[in-house]
DNA sequence: ACCATCCGTGTAATCGATTGCCTTGACGTG
DNA sequence: CACGTCAAGGCAATCGATTACACGGATGGT
């Protein structure tokens, strides 16, 4: 019904005093004389005030508020991160304003622009790229606070929050070695970022020194139908190896349905890791064995970091690997029963 | 680094040209020479320049951004639809703000209040109570367009687009008796809005038509968490019911978790049906029989809905409950498996 | 040749809240 | 009693972009 908003200069002649009066009373900026605080309250309330949040930050030029931008909001890990900052900010007195990218650079540095057209505060982001989004995440970088978090672009000088990828490689695969796996593929994304490149790398590194042979390295990308299809191309290929180990948990869960439908029996053919456990992996058929990021951490630490770029100037920039664990889980045969 | 943000005014000066004239240049409002929009065009790139979005937005009095409020963002039902409303809103040229109310009325009202104040062109909302959250809903539409979602609270003269629950409980209790269930419980939240009532007063009345002995209806909330707590308390107070019947696939997810732990076989001790579709439904053990919502729909409609009503002024509310249909899994014995 | 248009551009008001600076009056002190 | 101090509150500039209005010059119709 829009009803002509009410201005704080309605406000103001409502209560008979200025409008510097009334910011100020409600504001708390300066103290105001209890009697004209009453009247300026009463006022404001009866004509249902809620000020003009542009206006203010137009004039303070700082919004309390903080961008964030996500490769998915589909992905359960992401919006379990994103609850965590959301939670994370809240304490500080800061909101949230959050966009999607949908996975795709040209949309992420869409992203970017209009959060800093729209002078947020800071920025979080979990880049898409490693090299096709660094462009756009540098210039925001260099307009306002900006931390990335779980993955990274090389070339910005930004903080980075996220998880020790490739010792949480060595736990899958340690794991997996004390199972008895001698052959092991992994499926991952195209994507070539930091957390994706370093998981690989990590695979690749274990692997080597367990001794253990890399059947296959399939790259697609983050989500449960990838994991399906890879291990179709797998199977038509021939027999799997003892273990297939994913990049993360969408992908796994492709991989234990896949197998399913072939009549492939996991653990006992095929023993499957995944990565972020994420709620869902604990219901799967069977449940998924995964590595578990401490998103709440990541999420405070990320806030404690953007928080302390708001205040002073940049320092150097903090690089920060928090340490994964693993779930185990049936998917490899369980907690401690049925050894291999 | 902040480089002192450039302005406008800076462009202006280094193209040799007003600000007015920058403004037209680069917004095509007004048409200006070939000449001067290479100047201008050219002295913007060179200086970075990218606008200020509140200077903007408080002349302009519009932000072409619509806040969406949703009750969770870890809901994959939710999810789906954000990023269906997301690209909808894009084919419109406006961009999401998103939030979440966490299910509390209190925070629904501060993400209301500080939408308003933000200024974003309309709402989409899919409230949390059905009582509580009216207030603060009836004050935000009567301050801009608003748009309610999948569930609506009584009282607001507001569009609703959703699911038609009535029918989606038909089309599920259809289907048990067809299996031969005859008796049934409800596992559902104790939130009173819209479509959990509509789902309670279905399943009531659905199974009194069919002559469905209603062996109990239990109220918490959507999770996971809460369909195992309820299928604890029905397995400790004497055996299941025929069927578990729940107001969606969180709910069903646990009820599915805590059979498998108490030795319990889905389907054949017991029935269980879920409500959404949502993608990890297919993925449980076993996969769940749930009612599926055209999210894709809803979100057009509602878009569709909110840009009529940022056009003109406010017509007569409409409300439309869109069809839902089944997808049968073997959670009640699968598709045409398995005969009970 | 003259007047009506129209196009491109500049000037300045405007959006609504905040805040530096100043005025006013009350109070305390030497 | 005169003067300094201080608190409360008003005035007006300000944030940066948009746009109504004005103006000069070019074009075209008669």
């Amino acid at each position: 019904m829009t009803v002509g908003r009410v201005t704080i200069r309605d406000v103001a002649e409502r209560a008979g005093v200025s409008t510097a009066t009334v910011s100020r009373a409600l504001s708390g900026a300066k103290p105001v004389s209890p009697a004209v605080l009453e009247q300026v309250t009463r006022a404001a309330t009866d004509l249902g005030y809620s000020g003009n949040g542009i206006a203010s930050a137009l004039r303070r030029s700082r919004t309390d508020t903080v961008g964030m931008v996500v490769p998915s909001i589909a992905n359960p890990f992401f919006t379990a991160l994103v609850e965590s900052v959301e939670h994370a900010l809240q304490q500080a007195g800061r909101q949230l304003f959050l966009c999607s990218s949908r996975s795709d650079p040209a949309m992420e540095a869409l992203r970017l622009r209009s959060l800093v057209a729209r002078q947020v505060d800071g920025i979080v982001i979990s880049p898409v790229h490693g090299t096709l989004s660094t462009e756009a995440v540098a210039w925001a970088a260099g307009q306002l606070p900006l931390v990335q978090v779980d993955r990274y672009v090389s070339g910005v000088t930004s903080d980075w929050v996220g998880v020790d990828d490739d010792a949480a490689l060595r736990l899958v695969l340690d794991h997996l070695a004390g199972r008895g796996v001698r052959s092991a593929a992994f499926v991952s994304s195209t994507l070539t970022n930091s957390s994706t490149e370093l998981r690989v790398a990590g695979f690749t590194a274990h692997t080597g020194r367990l001794g253990i042979d890399v059947a296959e390295v399939l790259l697609g990308d983050y989500s449960i139908d990838w994991g399906r299809e890879a291990t179709r191309r797998m199977l038509a290929a021939g027999p799997l190896p003892d273990a297939v180990v994913c990049a993360d948990d969408l992908i796994a869960l492709g991989v234990l349905q896949a197998c399913a439908e072939a009549g492939v029996s996991v653990p006992r053919d095929v023993l499957v890791t995944g990565f972020d456990d994420i709620p869902y992996s604990a219901l799967s058929d069977p449940p998924l064995t995964t590595v578990r990021q401490p998103q709440d951490e990541i999420a405070v630490e990320a806030v404690r970091l953007l928080s302390a770029a708001l205040g002073t100037s940049r320092d150097s920039p903090a690089y920060t690997a928090l340490t994964p664990s693993l779930v185990v889980r049936a998917s490899t045969g369980g907690g401690s029963t049925r050894p291999r």
